[in-house]
DNA sequence: CACAATTCAGAATGCGCTTTCAGGGCTAGG
DNA sequence: CCTAGCCCTGAAAGCGCATTCTGAATTGTG
């Protein structure tokens, strides 16, 4: 690969006008311009990346934690940030939960991974890293945004949504349509998110008069397998029910197999209400019907403020997303 | 950030020595060893990967392109990637197509701008990129692989299934099952994955005696909503199908998402072998039967391949992978 | 025509690390 | 006691670029 010298010794000129036409900034003449250009059109050169990173003591690099590529959760996510950093001339580099130890262990390697790379600024999505140790992460990057999440001592530089807003919402969309027999798949206890829905899917449920106590209640972990296994717990409950909350659409939609699997319809015998919206719930069967959480703005927004952030520019942060029924073909009305 | 120099003075010791401690290689006496440790822990030093990538002349990154992040298909193999790459402290930066123009375009720019960033090798996931293009980027990039795709130029460099034997199996499963009326979803023609798939399917129908003319041919584009479009075109031409193949299972899905939307059963009316065999597949409603592509280890041979190929490692490379039936819950009998 | 004000270019420096080099101190063998 | 050989070490060079600095060439002004 030709170096900036090359270009400049045969171009009859010193580094320092090769860099100048590079770059654009400061004043080369139309001569030496034109050798310069002719030089590097010759030996194909093309400025080292590295060298420019040293120098500038930056990668262009912006580190993406998620816990797991597989599964439909991510990739929008991942499209999102790619698409946007491109425009800007940065990159990602996404890294997933992988290695030994459990998910926690995974989590934290990741970012540590993340951070020992340099990148200039790092996303998390993860319910496995303490508060504490997010705190330590930040001493170390300070450039550092928690996405999804809400944690107090990172102040700005977390973003999150309504989720008890969208548990509420789930639990009207199930009580509207006439069902008062219950159940619910709920996420690991440990992400907030999962937490914060099913407070406001029970709490909705309780002014309306319907006690905790009498829903089915199973816990996975958001993945599809776990969801037809939950889906199997709940019918082995032997508990007849006809309104089911799944945490997440992937568990829904694999509930949702599990129940036809058994002979049982949806939404004719059960309904059910996913959260989400995945881009498949729109083409499941049948169509799910599921809480609409705006990601891709949520990304957007924790996006922006970290390249501001990190690169002093000034782009908007929006910092308030709204959530919202999206209303499809899984949920019917219970036949009086 | 602390340097190597701020660790050299403090410990009152030469930046080789402290090199060489970091790096384990060459000869410390132990008392130097201690200083040099302790100075570290005092500093909290971290050695700069940018540093060490001008040094070594090698960013220790992979690039990888595939033309979209979103969907189902792509996250199993950023996992797969991330993964391996990790365990040899290497990293994956992956892009997607993105910005402006068309796929083509978006293609061509997300393989050069890995060039640029100088990643030491390149994983390219695409059909819209012509040979000779591929051939151009090999020539200014020789660690290059493309994956699921056969293109003679690159030789070795390419690392792809018998999607022909594949289409067979797919075609097999639904004649074995008495089905003779039968509908196909490509996808685009372009891609030589799908038209080597459509070839084995037809060709296995023509050695039973069915005519290709005789069955009702859509052309999608591999997404979710392309799919369902695609059925509907298939409902609208008004002749009579009992067998339906997609060439892939996000297509597949979708049109059994449209195919119930409208009353018809699957696999009471029509059956529906799809392609891939996605995780999703199996917590479908109805679970999908589907062909089964061993693509975490067409991953895995090609990065191996890569990864001897860049680093001078020596890890196996699989080249030949066994397409399989999985016979789910989406193709019944034909009653007589 | 002399001198000041610009414009431009090449040399030099620095970024953080690895690696080479040369030399100092020590041990062991003759 | 001398020297060969080994171990260890700090200094220095180099990786590719951006940027600063200094000096030279050019232009403009009185």
């Amino acid at each position: 690969m030709a170096t900036i010298k090359d270009v400049a010794k045969l171009a009859g000129v010193g580094v320092g006008t090769v860099s100048r036409v590079l770059s654009g900034k400061g004043a080369v003449s139309a001569r030496a311009t034109d050798k310069v250009r002719s030089a590097i059109a010759e030996l194909d050169f093309r400025p080292s990346h590295i060298g420019r990173a040293l120098s500038a003591r930056s990668l262009g690099t912006i580190g993406v934690f998620v816990p797991d590529f597989g599964g439909a959760y991510y990739g929008p996510i991942l499209r999102v940030l790619d698409t946007e950093l491109r425009k800007v001339d940065r990159h990602m580099v996404a890294v997933n939960g992988c290695g030994h130890g459990g998910p926690h262990e995974e989590a934290l390697e990741g970012v540590d991974f993340l951070i020992q790379r340099q990148c200039d600024g790092i996303l998390v999505f993860s319910h496995e890293i303490s508060d504490a140790e997010l705190g330590e992460f930040k001493r170390r990057q300070p450039n550092l945004a928690v996405v999804n999440r809400e944690v107090p001592l990172l102040e700005e530089g977390c973003f999150f949504m309504d989720h008890r807003g969208g548990g509420r919402l789930a639990a009207r969309a199930l009580l509207e349509h006439g069902h008062r027999k219950l159940a619910v798949i709920a996420g690991p206890d440990r992400a907030t998110d999962n937490r914060e829905r099913l407070e406001g899917f029970y709490a909705e449920l309780a002014e309306q008069g319907i006690a905790r106590e009498s829903v089915l209640h199973v816990t996975g972990d958001f993945s599809m397998p776990s969801g037809w296994q939950c889906a199997q717990q709940l019918l082995a409950m032997d508990k007849p029910f006809t309104g089911l909350f799944a945490a997440n659409d992937e568990m829904a939609l694999a509930a949702i197999s599990c129940l036809q699997g058994v002979g049982l319809q949806v939404p004719g015998d059960i309904s059910v209400v996913g959260y989400d919206d995945i881009d498949m719930a729109a083409y499941a069967s049948p169509r799910l019907s599921t809480i609409h959480a705006p990601l891709p703005e949520l990304v957007q927004g924790s996006l922006n403020w970290l390249l501001n952030r990190c690169y002093g520019m000034n782009l908007p942060v929006e910092r308030s997303f709204e959530l919202s029924l999206r209303m499809r073909d899984s949920v019917a009305r219970l036949p009086c």
